[in-house]
DNA sequence: GTTATAGTGCACCGAACGGTTCACTATACA
DNA sequence: TGTATAGTGAACCGTTCGGTGCACTATAAC
């Protein structure tokens, strides 16, 4: 029913700070695989896997150039991630207005 | 440096459907353990597993009423997740434009 | 054509995840 | 007081995660 949606895998995907890292060096200008696993410290498979995941949702996208893979910014349907945020945030502060009010009720 | 930050733990809370879904029955009305563990055909562990992340970001609070442990939305700081899509969202933007202006270049 | 460089495929590893079972405690209720 | 109910703690299990190493291919550069 609801198993494995795109937005599961988003927010899977910004959950690793090492991601968000590679997301904001490609938000300053494109780079290849390489170029992205030196300064992170990681081998070239471990950033590859990394870049797999967030192609995998269009945060990313990769193209071969010669024998390097260039990495840039994606497509990514952020729209989702951000509506649910926004929408959730809405629904928490009504319940915790009528918390409070409660809590203010009970102390009274 | 930046490992488990909360905007980590809060992305990956937030990854998996079913903890999603007991947000949303939260965010209707405040549910014990075991109200949510049957509609989500989980075991009352289950359950409380998924609780014990979503506390642990704030996104859920718990009080134990009676022999039952009452959980209701929590004062979460979805800000941070918020303004971080959000900052993201404007350099895709750029980035895209900018892509779209370089592929236009090029095929003219 | 040889050699260095960039990437790929695959197997492996320890740790964490999602979930269960079972034995146990604590509270409600007759 | 006894019994049913709600929750807790710990161990366990199969899978995925983050990351590595190694053997390999493909492209540049001499």
């Amino acid at each position: 029913m609801h198993y494995n949606e795109p937005l599961d895998r988003t927010f899977f995907a910004l959950s690793d700070p090492t991601r968000r890292e590679i997301l904001e060096r490609l938000s300053r200008a494109p780079a290849t695989l390489s170029q992205l696993a030196g300064p992170f410290g990681l081998t070239l498979n471990g950033v590859k896997k990394h870049v797999a995941i967030l192609e995998d949702v269009d945060l990313v996208v990769t193209e071969k150039v010669g024998r390097a893979r260039e990495c840039r910014l994606g497509p990514a349907q952020l729209e989702d991630a951000a509506r649910w945020i926004e929408q959730h945030r809405r629904s928490w502060e009504q319940r915790l207005d009528r918390f409070a009010s409660y809590v203010e009720d009970r102390e009274r």
